[in-house]
DNA sequence: ATTTTGTTTTACCAATTGGTAAAAACCCTA
DNA sequence: TAGGGTTTTTACCAATTGGTAAAACAAAAT
């Protein structure tokens, strides 16, 4: 039962903890989840999971330490067009719900961390998060001000964007309850899409001056 | 230290219990709250509580009836207003922020309730949250066919409202570091409202007949 | 072939988990 | 004040928790 681990296995056994650990948390939180729980995931036991990793906080804070790098990547839509803001918004949308349909684990353990009020992260998201997102609220300013867009308080609107677009995976369970089906696929995802970006276009653009 | 408890108080107690149940819940999850933790924040010994409640789930079943009643009855704004799309949409978004605002801990257990994929309460939500959300997506599916609204996806609409506004007090903590406060305060909530309603009203609405 | 290094297993541990059984204390009414 | 129902406490329980120590095993280097 027990495969065998070749020195490659041996080098992926951390990763397959890291992931397991992911999942489990996404699913459970954190104190829902045991380091046994865990090691039976990957088929190891508890105490060769802390030969990885020193303690269960250990572990979840890289969990999270990953997570956020995740998050972050797909974040970064505003300020690669600093001209354009209908195209960032378009596709800082398109990204983020590209997030939460292909990472929607790092989502939840994300989302469970911050319900539980950031109690082991708050630091890092303070360094990490909190820089990208007054970035990003400083571009919307500078489009403000250079006439490229009207007037919406930035921090308000990327609190609405990460809601409406997180949503689709930390409430992926109740979503599909409403539609009605097992699980979200494509033509909801664009359907939110659609409906988020028109809705954002049509509070954040200048009037078509016909 | 113990509090004398008089024939009153011990009513009380059971609501106590609850009320502590649901803060730690909203704070650490089904699985990150022992029957202890909740006893001792009620100055109550772990057998009492199990006097009240026959075990731990059964606590937290009705902790989350509780929420769910609460979640419901800041819900029916759209019914109430059948013919005025604009107004029900106002007093929607206002009702569901008054929620997060006083009832964050509702909101949050709900929350984890659901990242968890529903597990223990996926029965109670298709009986009395799906048919709620249905019937407000005939509502707008009515002003659009009555030629009052124009014609969006009621359903995924829903999940937007629910988000944008949820999200101030699931994501408390977070919204507070990027606004850079200990606490959201009144004039968030209401910077919040303001955005969320101007850009549902845009959708929504048919452009004015000038 | 043997040492060294890296990895896994075995054997523990005290504390905590949810839960049971029964005794004790309490409170109201007759 | 005696009894009877209600509530609380005391005393347990087996299973699980995160974690340690050391032995056993495997791999690579000498």
């Amino acid at each position: 039962m027990k495969p065998v681990k070749f020195s490659v296995a041996r080098e992926k056994l951390e990763q397959d903890i890291l992931d397991a650990a992911k999942r489990l948390f996404a699913q459970r939180g954190y104190g829902g989840v045991s380091l046994d729980h865990i090691a039976k995931a990957v088929g190891a036991s508890k105490q060769n999971l802390l030969y990885y990793f020193p303690s269960k906080e250990a572990l979840y804070r890289r969990v999270l330490h990953g997570v956020l790098d995740v998050w972050l990547s797909y974040m970064d839509a505003l300020s690669q067009r600093p001209d354009d803001p209908e195209q960032a918004l378009r596709e800082y949308i398109a990204g983020k719900l590209r997030f939460s349909r292909e990472h929607p684990d790092d989502s939840r353990v994300y989302a469970n961390e911050v319900i539980s009020g950031a109690p082991i992260f708050a630091a890092e998201i303070a360094e990490r998060v909190i820089p990208s997102v007054q970035a990003d609220v400083a571009i919307f300013n500078r489009w403000a001000e250079r006439g490229l867009c009207r007037q919406v308080d930035g921090r308000h609107l990327m609190v609405l964007l990460w809601a409406s677009t997180q949503v689709y995976a930390d409430w992926s369970s109740q979503i599909s309850l409403v539609l009605g089906k097992q699980e979200l696929d494509e033509a909801d995802f664009a359907a939110a899409e659609s409906l988020i970006v028109d809705m954002v276009l049509r509070t954040v653009l200048l009037p078509a001056s016909t």
